[in-house]
DNA sequence: ATGTAATATGTAAACGCTTACATTACCAGG
DNA sequence: CCTGGTAATGTAAGCGTTTACATATTACAT
């Protein structure tokens, strides 16, 4: 299939091509039956434009980048999902890279941005933030940070509010009475986990329930982490009645650890979990957590990315958008008696 | 942050143009001290070529276009992730686009592919295949199909061995001592399906196992219908020892269905599945089942197409490829003791 | 018919780069 | 000092669109 152009439309349309330009982009004016034509004409011959020179043109691709640290994981899947289908829906197509454990992160980020393939991009990167401010002032084009620290001022961001959740969370277990709640943290550079901590406490704090030094391990988010945290709560002679783990992947490995031990959960020891991830329902007894509105994350960066693309809002003022979590009353909290099984 | 331009770097250096380019693409000669001069002005006015204009002009856009039937699965996943990571091997990017459910699925392929956006694109239909032949033979650049039924071969494809697989696995469960085998079927118009339903099959005539009709009951890929797929099997008389699910989604129903049932794995009755998807190895007991190499999958596929890009491999001659795959042994066979739990 | 304002179309200049071809600079051998 | 050859650079023509501006056509009121 040979390729067609504007210019053989125009040829045998008996007009210029400014006119077939002006027919097929609806915009400018042209008479109803020279469009009539050119349309058909460019139907007939299979005519599709060539975005690459449009977008030299019009100085926009109509493309929108995703730096996301990784793609294998619940989490970025789900974003990338939420993302691809609210650009589908504003007719922009999605540019991916993963920034491959931050190899020369900042250098791809900007090369990928300044070269005009995108006309924004979506940016998450995990811990190092450092980087970010001078990445962003640098940039070409509009910005917005996934679930960047809250210190990040210079540009847009949309993020979970992690204090929230974990504030609600937390509450939860006080209200079924536990008054030893042990914790497992995640990563100490992480902001996520500091937020998620500081609701844990401030949950704690209100209800005058003390923390011991020895009811907070750490982890880092990865299911080992979980499983020997659980291991070291529950290890001394001052158990914890429950345990808040930072995210459902360490919570899982705690289900493990526990199942070594021979606790009973919510029976024996409570567990609750961050992020309300697919498994979190597999498991038994399913998991009590916190869900995470990750597609709607992904969709409203691209709403706001969208935005400052159009001009109606401003790519150099700093925006902050956070989205609320909401309570996932599962089994293993101690709520409903562990069903056996059911179909999920 | 103002664009920067290779005109003003040739102002700068005092030189054309076309010097700049040729000095900044490394192709041409170009005096070392005068590229040295264009390189440290480059640097200093912080320039990125514009691969807009590049794309144009050289009728390249570096960049590989990828159509999936969806975002949301571990399969998918682990497929992008191989693509992404071959092609930033090889400096491309991708345009990744989901097909939405198929909505005007073959419109939207046509105008992704045919806008000039990619130098080639890697494409997964689900079901309806009869629009292939016509995608391919409109398409303007080189298409790789995955996973697309062997009566397509009208392009390149890169396929995982089902047959193979599931006759494997298969043999498995009869040198277990199995005789009696379920099994517990994919969608009626899927390739795979179709595909592990024969090297199934063929396991059992190469042992002279008969396969009652009652052992075969449909399903769709889904965990509910493995569910119901499992009651329906294990509600007859005569019930099987061993069930072969074509997918580990549906062996997870499956358990839960076993569960129900008070029926322990694998001593009650032995399950194996097919993907073994990550969910495979955290349930109780381990799931067996088939190895299927994703990744490799997406990066096969992306070699491919870049051999046909560069004109090493020609587009118009078909190509299969098919990925074998692997037996993973885990506990739900009765191989091994069912052990109470480990760290992944 | 005629002038005026709208409407329809054409012309040509971008957009930022690559590249074939033309030109200039340079150097060695005669 | 000239000649020819090679290396370095310049010129300009694309690449396929969009779009500001110019021009031609039409419609309508007078």
């Amino acid at each position: 299939m040979k390729k067609v152009d504007m210019a053989q439309i125009a040829a045998r349309a008996g007009v210029s091509i400014a006119t077939v330009s002006r027919a097929l982009s609806g915009s400018g004016r042209v008479r109803a039956e020279t469009r009539r034509r050119i349309l058909a004409i460019a139907e007939e011959l299979n005519y599709r434009p060539n975005s690459i020179a449009r977008g030299l043109s019009r100085r926009r691709t109509d493309t929108l980048g995703v730096i996301l640290p990784e793609l294998v994981d619940e989490f970025f899947m789900d974003l990338v999902q939420g993302i691809e289908e609210e650009a589908y829906r504003a007719n922009r197509y999605i540019l991916l890279s993963s920034s491959h454990r931050q190899r020369d992160f900042l250098r791809t980020s900007l090369e990928f941005m300044m070269s005009g393939r995108v006309d924004g991009v979506i940016l998450m990167a995990s811990q190092r933030m450092n980087d970010i401010e001078e990445i962003v002032s640098r940039s070409r084009c509009p910005i917005v940070l996934l679930n960047a620290g809250s210190h990040v001022a210079c540009t847009a961001s949309v993020n979970v509010d992690n204090y929230q959740g974990a504030f609600a969370v937390t509450e939860h277990l006080v209200q079924h009475g536990y008054r030893k709640i042990g914790v497992i943290l995640g990563p100490d550079d992480n902001y996520d986990s500091a937020e998620r901590f500081r609701g844990f406490r401030a949950a704690l704090d209100a209800h005058g329930i003390p923390l011991p030094e020895s009811f907070v391990v750490a982890g880092d988010f990865t299911k080992t982490s979980g499983f020997y945290g659980f291991n070291r709560l529950m290890s001394q002679s001052q158990r914890p009645e429950a345990i808040f783990a930072e995210n459902d992947m360490m919570a899982l490995g705690a289900y493990e650890a526990a199942s070594r031990l021979g606790l009973r959960i919510p029976q024996d020891v409570a567990i609750v979990g961050f992020d309300d991830i697919r498994l979190s329902r597999y498991i038994r007894p399913t998991l009590t957590t916190v869900h995470v509105p990750i597609e709607e994350l992904g969709r409203r960066a691209v709403r706001y990315l969208l935005q400052m693309i159009d001009g109606e809002a401003d790519p150099h003022q700093p925006y902050r958008l956070e989205l609320t979590t909401g309570l996932i009353i599962r089994e293993s909290c101690g709520c409903s008696p562990s069903a056996p099984y059911g179909v999920v």
